[in-house]
RNA sequence: GCUCCCAUCGUCUAGUGGUCUAGGACACCGCCCUCUCACGGCGGAGACAGGGGUUCGACUCCCCUUGGGAGUACCA
C-alpha cells in the first residue's frame, strides 16, 4: 500500500461546524498515525454562498484546534491549487474527456421543465430521477437549441445495470442498485462543476487514499464511484462517519446552541478539551479511558473502533471535560490564556507590572478548580479588579439581611482595620474569635463578609478573597454593606 | 414515495454466542470532606426497542416490525 493521503474539504459557506471539526480530526489522526499526508482543500464552487471571510474563519478554527494540514491554503503542495474555484480548467478537461468517450452529454432542459418532470413523477409515484430526455439528442436538435440561445449543462451518463458496492471502512459492505441512479449534472450551465464531479477529480488527482467524511455523503458515493471508473481512476477507500445530533435527535444545528468552533473558543473552551471530546463522539478506545491527550489519540485511533450510530452532542460532558483540562493547566498557561481577554475587560492594563501579574495568577489559582469555562471568570473574578460590586439579590437577602449580620460585620470591621498584617495567618484568628464571641457557626461569620466583599455567596476561600482584594477595599465594602443593612432595616 | 445507514442506562459508549445478576464516563440523587461554591472520596437509581427464527445457549447471528437519521438539486 502506498502512502496514506487524507483530506478535509470544507465548503466556505459559514463557520467550521463541530461536525466538520470532528471529520477533520479523524482525518488528521489517521494521517499522523500512519505518517501520511493531511490535505486541506476548499470546496468553494458554490459561488452564491462561498465567502472569503468564511475561508479565514475555517483556517483559524483549524489552527485553534491544532489540526495542522500538510498541503493546502498557506502551505502549498504539489497537487494544488487547493481551492476548487482555481481548478475550473481541470474539471473542464476531464468533463470533455467524458463527452468524447460518450459518458457525458449536453442537456438543454430548463429548471422549469425539470421541475414539471419531477412533479409529474411524484404524481405517478415514480422515482424522482432525470428521465434522460436529452441523452439521445440529434445534432440538428442540438444546433436548434443553441440557436434558440438555450443554456446547457453536462450530464453524466450513468450505468443503470448491476450494482455498485461501497466497501466502507466504518459501515462495512454497502450495496446500491444502479437502477437508482439517474444522469446527474456534472457541469452546471455557468461552467462550474457540481460537487459530485469536482470531488472525484480532486480526490483522484490529489491521490487521496482514504476518503473519510460524514455519512451524509454515503448515498452519493455510488455516483462518484461511477465517475472514478469512467475516467479510469483508482477508487479510494471510503469511511463514512455517523452524524452528530442535537438533544432532540435532529441534525445538530445553530438551533441547538453553539455549533461553531469559533463560538466555543470564544466561550472559553480549550482546544485540548474540544479535541478530546470530539474524538470520543463516535469513537472509543476501551471501557476505561476517557481522557486522551492529542498524541495519545494519534497512537490509539482506529477507524474500526468508530461507532456506526449517530451521536448526540452532550454539551454538559464537554463542559466537564473542559474543567478537567483547565485544572491540569499550569498557572502560567492559564494566565497566558486569559490575559488578552482580561485586558479587554480592563482587569489588567496593557503592560501589567510584575506585582499585577503575580496577583492575577494568585486569583487564577483560587478560581482554577471552580470554573468549567474560561468565560466563567468574567463573573467570578471581576470583584478582584473592579470597584463597583454587582450584588446578587438573593444572597443579599439571605445573608446580609439575616438577623445578626450587622453586628458581626461591625465587629469584624474593627478587627480587620486593627490587625497588623492583612494576611491569611492573621485573618483566621479574627474569625475564630468572632465565632466564639457570637456563638455562631463559622459559616454564619463568613457568609456576611463574603457577600459584603464579593457581592455573592459563592467565592473562593474567604481568607484568600480578603487577602487578594486587600484591606482597604475589603473594609470599604464591609462598610457599604453595613449601610445597606441599616437602610433596609429602616425600610422594614 | 424510493434508496441507503443506524438501534445497549437521559447522553457518549464497553460488549464481537456462554466470562453479563450487562462495565465505564457525563448528567442526576444521597452521604462524607467543608467558611459558600467547586474539587475530591464513597454510595444509589438507571439500558440490551418489539416480534419471530438459528443454536444446547443469544445483547451478541438472520428475518420482519417499529423508531431515528441521511440521500434523492444546475448545494456541498
Amino acid at each position: 500500500m502506498g502512502q496514506v493521503r487524507v483530506r478535509f474539504a470544507p465548503s466556505p459557506t459559514g463557520h467550521l461546524h463541530v461536525g466538520g471539526a470532528r471529520t477533520a480530526l479523524f482525518n488528521y489522526l489517521l494521517a499522523r498515525q500512519l505518517q501520511g499526508v493531511f490535505v486541506l482543500r476548499i470546496e468553494d464552487t458554490d459561488m452564491e454562498r462561498s465567502t472569503e471571510e468564511s475561508v479565514t474563519v475555517i483556517l483559524e478554527s483549524m489552527e485553534f484546534l491544532g489540526l495542522e494540514w500538510d498541503e493546502g491554503p498557506g502551505k502549498g503542495g504539489e497537487f494544488g491549487p487547493y481551492f476548487q474555484s482555481q481548478r475550473l480548467d481541470i474539471y473542464r478537461k476531464y468533463a470533455d474527456m467524458l463527452v468524447k468517450s460518450g459518458r457525458a452529454y449536453e442537456c438543454f432542459c430548463t429548471p422549469k421543465e425539470l421541475d414539471e418532470m419531477r412533479q409529474a413523477q411524484k404524481q405517478r409515484k415514480e422515482d424522482l430521477k432525470y428521465d434522460g430526455r436529452c441523452r439521445h439528442l440529434t445534432e440538428e436538435q442540438r444546433q436548434e437549441f443553441i440557436k434558440q440561445g438555450k443554456k446547457s449543462v453536462l450530464r453524466f451518463k450513468a450505468e443503470n445495470e448491476g450494482v455498485t458496492v461501497v466497501n466502507d471502512l466504518i459501515k462495512g459492505k454497502v450495496t446500491f442498485d444502479n437502477h437508482q441512479l439517474d444522469d446527474f449534472v456534472i457541469i452546471k450551465s455557468d461552467g462550474i462543476p457540481t460537487y459530485n464531479f469536482a470531488v472525484v477529480i480532486d480526490d483522484a488527482l490529489m491521490q487521496i487514499s482514504h476518503v473519510i467524511r460524514g455519512e451524509d455523503h454515503l448515498s452519493n458515493t455510488p455516483k462518484q464511484i461511477q465517475i472514478y471508473k469512467a475516467l479510469d481512476f483508482n477508487v479510494p477507500r471510503f469511511a463514512h462517519m455517523p452524524m452528530i445530533l442535537g438533544p432532540d435527535k435532529s441534525l445538530l444545528s445553530k438551533r441547538h446552541g453553539a455549533t461553531s468552533v469559533t463560538q466555543f473558543r470564544d466561550e472559553g473552551y480549550l482546544p485540548s478539551a474540544m479535541i478530546n471530546y470530539l474524538a470520543l463522539l463516535g469513537w472509543s478506545y476501551d471501557d476505561a479511558q476517557t481522557i486522551f491527550a492529542k498524541q495519545e489519540l494519534i497512537d490509539k485511533f482506529s477507524l474500526e473502533k468508530v461507532s456506526k450510530n449517530p451521536a448526540v452532542f452532550d454539551i454538559k460532558k464537554l463542559q466537564w471535560m473542559n474543567g478537567v483540562y483547565i485544572r491540569e493547566l499550569e498557572i502560567d498557561e492559564l494566565y497566558q490564556m486569559v490575559l488578552p481577554h482580561w485586558q479587554e475587560l480592563e482587569f489588567l492594563p496593557k503592560n501589567p507590572s510584575n506585582e499585577q501579574k503575580e496577583r492575577a495568577k494568585s486569583i487564577l489559582k483560587s478560581l482554577q478548580e471552580r470554573i468549567k469555562l474560561l468565560s466563567d471568570l468574567d463573573d467570578s473574578a471581576y470583584y478582584f479588579f473592579q470597584d463597583e460590586l454587582r450584588y446578587n439579590e438573593k444572597a443579599v437577602r439571605k445573608v446580609l439581611y439575616k438577623e445578626g449580620s450587622l453586628e458581626i460585620l461591625g465587629y469584624l470591621l474593627t478587627e480587620l482595620l486593627a490587625v497588623k498584617e492583612f494576611t491569611q495567618e492573621n485573618l483566621e484568628p479574627i474569625f475564630k474569635q468572632a465565632q466564639n464571641k457570637f456563638e455562631r457557626k463559622l459559616g454564619d461569620i463568613m457568609q456576611p463578609v463574603r457577600v459584603a466583599v464579593t457581592g455573592t455567596n459563592v467565592s473562593p476561600g474567604i481568607y484568600d478573597v480578603l487577602g487578594l482584594v486587600g484591606r482597604a477595599k475589603s473594609c470599604q465594602r464591609i462598610k457599604n454593606a453595613m449601610e445597606m443593612i441599616k437602610f433596609h432595616q429602616k425600610e422594614v
